[in-house]
DNA sequence: CGCTTGATTGATGCCATTCAACATGGGTGG
DNA sequence: CCACCCATGTTGAATGGCATCAATCAAGCG
């Protein structure tokens, strides 16, 4: 299990003011699928699950488990993956804070799902969660919202993974960090993924990601600060090698 | 555009009775996502859109478009795709009778919807679509499982499109298509992608299709019958070519 | 300080693409 | 009904991009 590793503290995602287990102090409130919920469905809801913490490198489900969970993310960065038999892995996704894991109103959960930052979670049953969803409609709404969402950028990225070259699928990926993570003024950004989680996401090896990236700052488009850190210095430029050839 | 030419009619899907404009007699109505409405309320639906015809080759809805138009499907088989600016083309997904297109409750479409045989649809504009189904909760929940569904599938595919050989790629695709079109007795199949349709699909070129095809037929693990015909003559050698090297 | 883990760099080989020629077959019109 | 034609599919040879194998470098940590 290649990510089964404690990540780098140092560039974990700050703590968060949410060390309360009701929903009225949640810092995803707002965003999460219980969003549009009443007051006192919200609690209702929270009473069938259970907040916990993850250390990164923990998985919390296996591809091709039963499905017996579902969760909101509180705080932290997740993985989700798939590999072939001989070991061969790709990540299908990553998750961020107020974004919904796990396999509701299906028995078979499609792909794995691990903490790649030290997370929290808002945990429900399976089962006490569709019954739940099922008496609310506003809550399946925001599921199929967010589950279009999903699939639209799914497909998006198997443009990427299945069309674009290693340079294009790394500028690709560096511009979409970029705007994920609202560089900061100086267009510094902190990878929240190792050179091999990157390979992952992209369907590459890690050297071929090492390799693009020197080649990327030898040309003065990027500049690599430690492990982590990246400034996109010439964006316009790395956009045209993310579309065309 | 490569596939604005009318598909081979000997291999279009045979046609079916549902003539009439009713929801009573429609083919699909247990499959698809009206399946569960009340009669009432699934006639209403259905005075909200009008039956359409396609001609194979057709294009429905273009990406990047409005989305403005949603449909079921009731007969024929359609392809999904998106392409970078300098054309390259990926299939993001095929769709057949029961299932459902076009982009609900969201701005954009995000991938052209293109007939590859003849086909009828079921089609609603979008924004009466999303109405009536914000007050109909038994449609968005078979919406909802139908695009679960997707996403899973979508996903297992990435992996296919990044990690696996072209060899086990074709593989992987006969048997797909064996267990979709129910292979007759003598597990002979109808193709109904051209060899470029199954290149965009698989993320590989024309040739290497070919290549694979013929160097499987040679192995005697596949017959090729004419240009659309495929007899799997040994499942378990495919099955294990398709999952591991 | 050695040890471990992650990242970079280098050398080599292979698989898939590319470019190109050729075959096939279905459809059409004389 | 056959000859012709064009789209589709196959086959070949050469190239190149990425993977693989392997060594080196750079950090963090006990």
């Amino acid at each position: 299990m290649r990510f089964d590793v404690a990540q780098n503290a140092a560039f974990q995602t700050p703590a968060r003011s949410c060390g309360s287990r009701s929903c009225a102090a949640c810092v995803v409130r707002d965003q999460a699928i219980c969003a549009d919920l009443k007051d006192s469905d919200r609690d209702a809801l929270s009473l069938l699950g259970r907040r916990v913490t993850l250390r990164a490198g923990q998985t919390v489900m296996w591809e091709g488990d039963d499905s017996m969970i579902v969760a909101n993310v509180i705080e932290g960065t997740l993985k989700l993956a798939t590999s072939t038999g001989d070991g061969r892995e790709q990540i299908v996704g990553v998750v961020y804070a107020s974004d919904f894991i796990g396999r509701p109103f299906g028995v078979r959960t499609p792909h794995s799902v691990t903490a790649l930052t030290d997370a929290r979670l808002c945990l429900f049953p399976r089962g006490s969660f569709d019954g739940f969803a099922m008496r609310h409609g506003e809550l399946q709404h925001r599921l199929l919202q967010r589950t279009l969402d999903d699939l639209d950028r799914t497909r998006a990225w198997m443009l990427l993974l299945a069309r674009k070259t290693a340079r294009e699928k790394v500028a690709t990926f560096l511009l979409d960090m970029g705007r994920r993570l609202r560089a900061d003024g100086d267009d510094v950004i902190a990878l929240p993924l190792s050179r091999q989680q990157i390979a992952d996401v992209l369907g590459i090896t890690i050297e071929t990601v090492s390799r693009q990236m020197t080649e990327l700052k030898r040309e003065a488009v990027i500049d690599l600060i430690g492990r982590r850190g990246v400034r996109l210095l010439n964006k316009p430029a790395l956009q045209a090698m993310a579309e065309a050839a």
